[in-house]
DNA sequence: TATTGTTATACTCTATAACTATA
DNA sequence: TATAGTTATAGAGTATAACAATA
């Protein structure tokens, strides 16, 4: 996996050559250790519900917008058309999602909640609420907004807000046919 | 792996049920994409220097206390034993530390940094500290330092200052001998 | 010939257990 | 009996290629 798997490295011993800043005020570090423990956590809150993070990404997505196909779906999350097969295959299997043969175009799947999905998807928003509420429990109001119009200018500014995840990005491109 | 793999999930339909917040308004999916972007980044940057952030991370713990056992350093860091190993066989092949048998516990491995190692940490710094203001170039030094504050008082609350990562902790409590 | 969905394979990471040598 | 380090294995997760059906 991809992180900084180390932690709290402001010790106390002395470092010789550049002493650089400590990784504990290194706002690099901090956002991926945040990042790290916010998307366990998230993990973690959504077990209960049968869910992982790209399942509730899926179903979110198919609630904004019912009837992607599955590439659709899978441009739109950024990730592979590959693996959008096995999320939708774990999402049927709990009658979740459907898939619908495409009447035009009989190669297409197009993807539509089922009632059970809409009661599930909103106490998965409730819980998604709580880790919010979770993370961000030792800021006032005011503090909170801050910090989100920061994360957001930051994110944006990575590019981040196209919607493609930039460590998938390369791999999206792939074409299986030479 | 895991983080939330869906993005901008603030598309232009409408919800119908709870209506959430948006995901590009949660501070907690914009952690959990910057954090995933930046660990992501720190990789790509290092990569050249033939280093990964596992690596840089026992480097500069190594650096900071220098002569610890394979042990001690893979509890400051949060890692299990057995995996330490291979990091130190990588940096030992290319020269960066040096294994040093206890005298007194011959069991013992204290792990030492090469001169080698000294001149390519203080790059790997340098390339960490590039990214810092790569991610932060859009803010100004207060809007910078107040940002940092703010995730720093995040990470405490979520008590990652402590050191051991969460993903981690369960299985560092794993004991192998039954 | 290109595209949608599918299946199969490989490769990386990580988790766990088991072994050795010392204590 | 317990601990430090090592090795081996198994399991996720993910990337890539190849295939059938359809366009």
């Amino acid at each position: 996996m991809i992180w900084f798997s180390y932690n709290h490295l402001m010790g106390t011993q002395q470092r010789e050559h550049g002493d650089p800043t400590p990784l504990a005020e290194r706002g690099a570090f901090l956002l991926s250790q945040l990042g790290y423990h916010v998307a366990s956590r998230a993990n973690e809150l959504l077990a209960p519900l049968g869910l992982r993070t790209p399942h509730y990404g899926v179903l979110m997505q198919v609630s904004r917008e019912e009837g992607l196909t599955q590439q659709q779906l899978a441009d739109s999350l950024g990730v592979h058309r590959n693996a959008m097969v096995g999320l939708i295959d774990e999402l049927e299997g709990r009658e979740l999602v459907r898939r619908e043969r495409d009447t035009r175009d009989r190669r297409a799947h197009r993807i539509r909640l089922t009632d059970r999905a809409r009661v599930l998807l909103d106490e998965a928003d409730a819980v998604i609420d709580g880790l919010e509420r979770e993370v961000f429990d030792g800021f006032n109001r005011d503090e909170r907004a801050r910090l989100v119009a920061l994360l957001g200018r930051a994110a944006e500014r990575a590019d981040l807000r196209a919607g493609i995840h930039p460590g998938l990005r390369r791999h999206r491109s792939t074409r299986t046919t030479a």
